[in-house]
DNA sequence: AAGAACACCAACCGCTATGGA
DNA sequence: CTCCATAGCGGTTGGTGTTCT
């Protein structure tokens, strides 16, 4: 029996999505939330299934995501919570609220694994055991699981001298690099203007693409229900008002985040509160969640919170001297 | 210079889990 | 309980850019 489609097929757009249609997106979900993926093609106009918007918006369109160029600190997380965790993509990018599963599931295909191969350090070699724990053909789930239950104290240690050593050797030397109190923290981790780009930014370069590559970038389509001062029903179907965005002056504005219209994401709070609640990786550690947690000096909470759940109790005194240590990183 | 091989990554596919009717 | 819609997840594919021969 097979699953109904999510869409009808005939005429669904398939490959890359355009400028065009990300915005077209954007504005609707601006517009509406998150949510109801099924009236997204049928309300925008976009000749796209209702799933193929769904994963577009959460793996590149979604604020707080920021791409490409993993740091070292980061590399080193992937790469022991994926000893830890295996191959659970999502959960190991809970822990890197800004990363999305699939670009860490990309990441590790094409970068890390190789490198792990590569390696015949210690640290390498140990990793190795482990995945080859994780993989071993003959061994099932349960007894997966049963294996990390026993190994959690190792991977626990590991990830914690992942993080120690990183903040020795990446962060110069730094020992408040990881402060959550300390500046350079902050201003690595919060200020919007760090590597860990916001969606906006990630919109502006996009639009700033799209700038150069269109013949005439003058207008923007937008579906009615997106514009400032006009609503639209449900039913209609999409026309098209335009949003002039054309002169360098609104490119710099996108570009250095002094942005003139509405966020698109101001709706963000709510929509992470709404998906935090329903799923417990992700309890505190979406963005605003993962920040209080940083002002709170637990940057790793979750972590940690799991951690000792998964522990029996001599584990759990263990964990909580990880914990503590980890408090003091 | 040109074609082949490789690397990267966005997007897709197919499956399971979940929740509501 | 069943059915259906939707979300989430991990594996895979295919297009594109880069490097190699």
């Amino acid at each position: 029996m097979g699953r109904s489609p999510c869409c009808d097929k005939v005429g669904v757009k398939k490959g890359p999505w355009t400028p065009e249609e990300d915005i077209v997106l954007v504005s609707y979900i601006q517009q509406h939330g998150p949510g109801n993926w099924r009236m997204v093609p049928a309300h925008t106009g976009l000749m796209r299934c209702s799933k193929s918007c769904r994963l577009r918006w959460t793996n590149y369109l979604r604020p707080g995501i920021r791409r490409g160029n993993f740091t070292s600190h980061e590399d080193k997380i992937i790469v022991h919570l994926q000893a830890l965790l295996g191959n659970r993509w999502a959960a190991i990018a809970s822990y890197l609220p800004q990363r999305t599963d699939n670009d860490i599931k990309n990441y590790w295909n094409t970068h890390l694994k190789k490198r792990i191969k590569k390696l015949q350090s210690p640290v390498g070699n140990e990793i190795t055991r482990v995945n080859n724990v994780n993989s071993h053909s003959s061994a099932s789930k349960g007894q997966w699981e049963s294996k990390l239950q026993t190994d959690i104290h190792r991977a626990k240690q590991a990830l914690f001298e992942a993080l120690n050593c990183d903040s020795s050797s990446d962060l110069q030397g730094n020992e408040n690099a990881l402060n959550p109190a300390d500046p350079i923290f902050r201003q690595r981790n919060l200020n919007p203007s760090s590597p860990y780009a916001s969606s906006i930014e990630n919109f502006s370069k996009l639009l700033e693409g799209w700038k150069r590559s269109s013949d005439s970038p003058n207008d923007i389509k937008l579906p009615n229900s997106t514009s400032a001062t006009s609503s639209c029903s449900e039913s209609q179907s999409p026309q098209y008002s335009t949003l002039p965005i054309s002169s360098d002056t609104q490119m710099e504005g996108l570009n250095n985040g002094s942005l003139a219209w509405t966020s698109p994401f101001s709706f963000y709070r709510g929509y992470e509160d709404h998906k935090a609640s329903s799923d417990h990786f992700h309890l505190s550690c979406q963005p605003d969640n993962f920040h209080n947690s940083i002002d709170n000096g637990l940057p790793f909470s979750v972590l940690e919170e799991w951690l000792m759940e998964e522990t029996n109790q001599d584990q759990l005194s263990h964990a909580n001297q990880i914990v503590q240590e980890l408090g003091c990183i």
